[in-house]
DNA sequence: CTGTTAGCGCATTCAA
DNA sequence: TTGAATGCGCTAACAG
């Protein structure tokens, strides 16, 4: 298998020493353009593959950026990853992926095993409320949060509540006015859903909540069967739209109100969250609020380097927020 | 921010020397019980992060595989991915992604790109036929091919020709017999289905080709757009089934028969392929022929490992050849 | 069993 | 402008 040339060998081949490929490879400025041009020639030649680990440990920085995922099977997720790979081998970066599977505890073990190891810096997102592993990260490794709001480091994501009062608005506006929320109730979405309700005093609009999490491919059956445990077909139809945690419970409730007859949109709105490529690959196409992963994405990126190349004076704990924007489609369309 | 630790300070804690404490935190034969007890009761107080890069250096080995797909956004591949991280993470190897974006000038930077860093080994789907990469690939890096065939490194995949075949079977047994491959003609598994109808002499059966192809989410929308710019009401249905590439495409003919107004199953059969979990989200659920990503990436990362380990004599270029498996869902269901 | 020595391949001083 | 010397933090070969 054919040896990664090493700088010393390319000083060898051209009675060089290594210090001046080294110049030259990095651009110095103390070095003669004539140098230059013969070590990158023969560079070129080669193939140009520098030994990165003795750059790291030369340098204390590895140009690897480790990014931690609440699952890899969650669209949204993979969308943000997606454009997180394109950024990082744009901008020289390599990707190190790991999954928390949303389990704290292996959320926990990921930072333990990433400290002291070859990355540059951390893209976070943490699948808890329990803030001990991003704690444990921020306190050794350069860390950003994405998609969510913390007071621990830099962090960006959307405004949650904003985006359950534009549902609830859409709701309102399509007639509707017995909403069943699926996913944690405490969710922020539904929080801010529930404030548009009460601060438009829309007096007869009912809520109810169907307690079912998830954070893979799973969500969907679990979410359907959670609404075929507990709805029937007269007792669904009490409601006249749903709202889900995320596209998943979306396209599971799909599944539950056709096992039930119930049609989307005549009977029954559906609205989703994050609308990832699912929401229009299903039938009726699903209205869903969309996260601006490719701004959250670039700029996590950039505040992540910025706090690398130490540009940052007090790079603090800077909270950014956008705004999501709910994307109307068929599964609400036509709804009285 | 904390600093990680390193092993020489801990050496100056214990009053021992550096290799000591390297010997014990590598449970090294030669070295007392009670030493290495001490080495590890400070080493878990501090958090236990030994440098990696230093050490990757020192060992030419990283710990870090690198996997390289054509894409981040096709459902199959973001399974392989998934699965990869687990093994990989269960076997304390870290996971580099990298999409080729199923280009393979970018595929060949990618591989120049890892040469010379700090990976041990590689995980290659090629995205072409054009194995130009991944002959250079194989040159510098212990390299293993999955999902596909070559004679270039060991590699594991299923044979694709016996997927089609198990679809034409499947289709001649539900009593269809005009159907439309959707996807590039020359693909391995349209081999097989047409291999299949000639050996059976399937004298009645007439096979078309539409030539759509993608690797990502827009290949839903750009099937669906092609079948609908070849096709209308009438003449679709001079088939009364359809086999395409893969679920993203099966997904969009979903669409397109919709917009058409052709009923699935009952007008026309509809068979994917890969049985990513997009095939059990749509309605109905959709017949498609799986592939056992969960042994292909299990053995994949063995064949892997072996080679890191050079505990393979000879690896050759061992070829791996599994069963593909249709499942049956509804959208070949009723068909008569 | 343990300490000392010598590199791994690079970047970066310091001289020249 | 360039070469020589030093060190990054670790492992491994060699002594003791």
């Amino acid at each position: 298998m054919k040896q990664r040339t090493t700088i010393s060998e390319m000083a060898a081949q051209l009675g060089v020493s290594p210090s001046t490929v080294s110049r030259a490879l990095h651009n110095s400025p103390t070095i003669s353009a004539q140098r230059k041009a013969e070590v990158w020639k023969l560079a070129e030649s080669l193939g140009l593959k520098v030994v990165r680990p003795a750059k790291s440990e030369a340098t204390h920085c590895s140009g690897i950026i480790a990014c931690v995922v609440p699952s890899i099977s969650h669209p949204f997720f993979v969308d943000i990853i997606e454009k997180l790979e394109g950024v990082c081998a744009q901008r020289g970066y390599d990707l190190l992926l790991r999954s928390s599977n949303a389990t704290p505890a292996t959320e926990y073990s990921i930072v333990e095993d990433l400290i002291g190891k070859h990355v540059d810096g951390v893209i976070f997102i943490p699948c808890s409320t329990d803030m001990t592993p991003l704690k444990t990260c921020v306190e050794s490794l350069k860390t950003v949060v994405i998609t969510q709001q913390t007071g621990l480091c830099p962090s960006i994501g959307i405004n949650h509540e904003e985006g359950g009062r534009q549902v609830a608005e859409h709701f309102k506006e399509i007639g509707k006015h017995s909403c069943l929320l699926i996913g944690p109730p405490n969710d922020a979405k539904f929080c801010g859903f529930r404030s548009y309700v009460e601060t438009e005093s829309l007096t007869n609009f009912s809520i109810s909540d169907l307690d079912v999490d998830g954070w893979d491919s799973r969500y969907i059956f679990d979410t359907r069967q959670a609404l075929l445990d507990n709805y029937d077909e007269k007792s669904i139809r009490q409601f006249d739209c749903i709202f889900a945690k995320t596209d998943l419970a979306a396209v599971g409730t799909y599944h539950a109100l056709h096992d039930l007859g119930v049609s989307i949109p005549d009977e029954m709105a559906v609205c989703g969250f994050d609308d990832t490529p699912l929401a229009r690959a299903v039938y009726p196409a699903l209205s869903s609020v969309a996260q601006p992963v490719g701004q959250i994405v670039n700029f996590g990126f950039t505040l992540l380097t910025r706090l690398i190349d130490e540009r940052e004076n007090s790079p603090g704990a800077m909270t950014y927020t956008l705004k999501p924007n709910l994307v109307i489609r068929g599964s609400t369309f036509l709804g009285k």
